[in-house]
DNA sequence: ATCCATGCAAAGCCTTTGCACCCGA
DNA sequence: TCGGGTGCAAAGGCTTTGCATGGAT
């Protein structure tokens, strides 16, 4: 997979792969500069991001870019839906099977080829569910 | 509506916001600069920002920050979904409705309380479809 | 007259790139 | 050895912010 491209693996592209895999937390690029740099201090955030962009490129990994400013980064690679919290942006992988026939649901309706779909549910993370709730209970309506 | 926020409808907003709802074309920020810079020639960049940004909050208008880098601005402030080319980036609305089942199908399944969601398809346009085939006639694999 | 909004420029944030050195295959 | 990969720093693209002035109510 990566002779093919010509590519090697190094030990910095190891351990970003390990540390993307060993996460369901869908690390930014700078989440994970300071993940990997643990393990190697020397790095620098270039590597990073010219890792994630190979890894991408050769299906490893996936990079999300949905309504947040950040790109996050997944350690799975296939199609899967995401829940981000309005509040605090967490973003956590949603239980829920890919839904194919929404790609059907365009047919004959458009002259676009499409070719996949992302999906993203926006919501109240259970954490902040609770903190609106105790803020309430204490007078303050919000904030 | 803008009273009970103390905000005033200046000329900049008020062209910004028609610009808007007059195109179907999704205009980055810097797009509608550009358009409303031919009727307002001395409006600034930073206005145009600064009113995307208020009148999202009072829902006149909708920003779209999906797969794509930059964010993109939507004159039509309700849910609808979107189609993006993968190859020159075009955003053009899905025609399809909202399909509010999808986040029933979360219910009982998460502790988030989803409130909404964004679907966009990812696919290839009309016109980069016969780019391409063109290409393929004459003899070009690709790009 | 008040104070929100503007224009301008500077700063900010995230990401990419140029370059010389390094190291995996 | 060879050419892809790295670290560093600088540049880049998009967006936000500080400040003095302008203008809507």
């Amino acid at each position: 997979m990566l002779k093919e491209r010509n590519l090697r693996m190094t030990r910095q592209r190891q351990v970003i792969l390990e540390e993307l895999k060993a996460t369901d937390q869908h690390p930014s690029a700078d989440d994970l500069y300071s993940l990997v740099k643990r393990k190697l201090p020397r790095i620098s955030l270039a590597t990073v991001y010219r890792n994630l962009e190979i890894l991408t490129e050769l299906g490893e990994i996936q990079t999300i870019a949905l309504a947040g400013n950040l790109k996050r980064f997944d350690g799975i690679p296939h199609n899967h839906y995401h829940m981000r919290c309005m509040h605090c942006a967490r973003l956590v992988d949603a239980p829920v099977e890919v839904i194919d026939s929404l790609e059907r649901a365009l047919q004959g309706k458009t002259e676009f080829l499409i070719l996949s779909h992302k999906l993203e549910f926006i919501g109240i993370c259970p954490a902040c569910q609770n903190r609106q709730a105790s803020e309430i209970q204490n007078g303050r309506s919000s904030e």
